[in-house]
DNA sequence: TGACACCGTTTACATTTGTAGTTATTTACA
DNA sequence: TGTAAATAACTACAAATGTAAACGGTGTCA
């Protein structure tokens, strides 16, 4: 698999595109001003850029483009999981775990569930 | 507390300082050598814009220079996490902590050490 | 049918980042 | 004491990124 490369801001368009997926440039304008406050051309441009880098897809309907994932999210997740871990936690697994599992809020179900896989870990 | 932005390459930098500090240029040089192909000058501007950034500060000894982080490691950990954590996982921190236990390798101690942490979490 | 609104395209531009050559200064050895 | 070696400072430069204005085509309403 090549080498994917998101930027920051860019993360935030695809997870938009991700959630609502297929979604024409306006919808995606209209869920990310929500949560932004980038100018519409802002966000037309990184459309554009997605697409060069064959991360996102269009397809023509009228006048309007619907945009659609090439990649799946999973897979950008492993790898943006990967870099993040190699970076800041030097590889190390536990400490990273560790960090987030002290600092985040968590429900009583999601601890059953995390050790649960803790559980089937072990064998 | 001021917002940090240190770049991919400036982590693997600053993790050698935090890893071995104080250290001279040299030193760091050294080390980074072993991991990454970066010529001298390279290591030497980014420690300059480590400086400049306020992430760093020397000390000079003769005409060396020593350096010393001026932020916490810990500190610079939080902030990236969280970073990272709204960015991928959407703010969520259970499929977060759910695909690195699944996607990483652990030691049986390692597994109990988690499992410790959670069970404190639930009270 | 003309003007406006909407949409995508093109262009722009400053900043950050990765990467490193060049120069100036200091120091230590011959 | 002169010169080479080491060290830091300065300069460079392309690519990526954040951010958006300007332009051109087209469909729609008056």
């Amino acid at each position: 698999m090549k080498q994917i490369s998101i930027s920051d801001a860019e993360w935030q368009v695809m997870n938009t595109v991700w959630d609502g997926q297929p979604l024409t440039s306006q919808e995606i304008v209209a869920r990310l001003s929500d949560q932004t406050d980038w100018a519409t051309p802002t966000i037309k441009t990184m459309l554009h850029r997605l697409v060069k880098k064959e991360v996102l897809t269009f397809e023509e309907q009228g006048n309007r483009y619907v945009y659609r994932s090439r990649v799946k999210r999973s897979a950008c997740i492993k790898q943006a999981s990967r870099a993040f871990l190699d970076r800041v936690f030097d590889s190390e697994p536990a400490p990273l775990l560790a960090h987030f599992m002290q600092t985040t809020k968590l429900s009583a179900e999601e601890i059953a569930d995390l050790r649960r896989i803790l559980d089937d870990k072990e064998r």
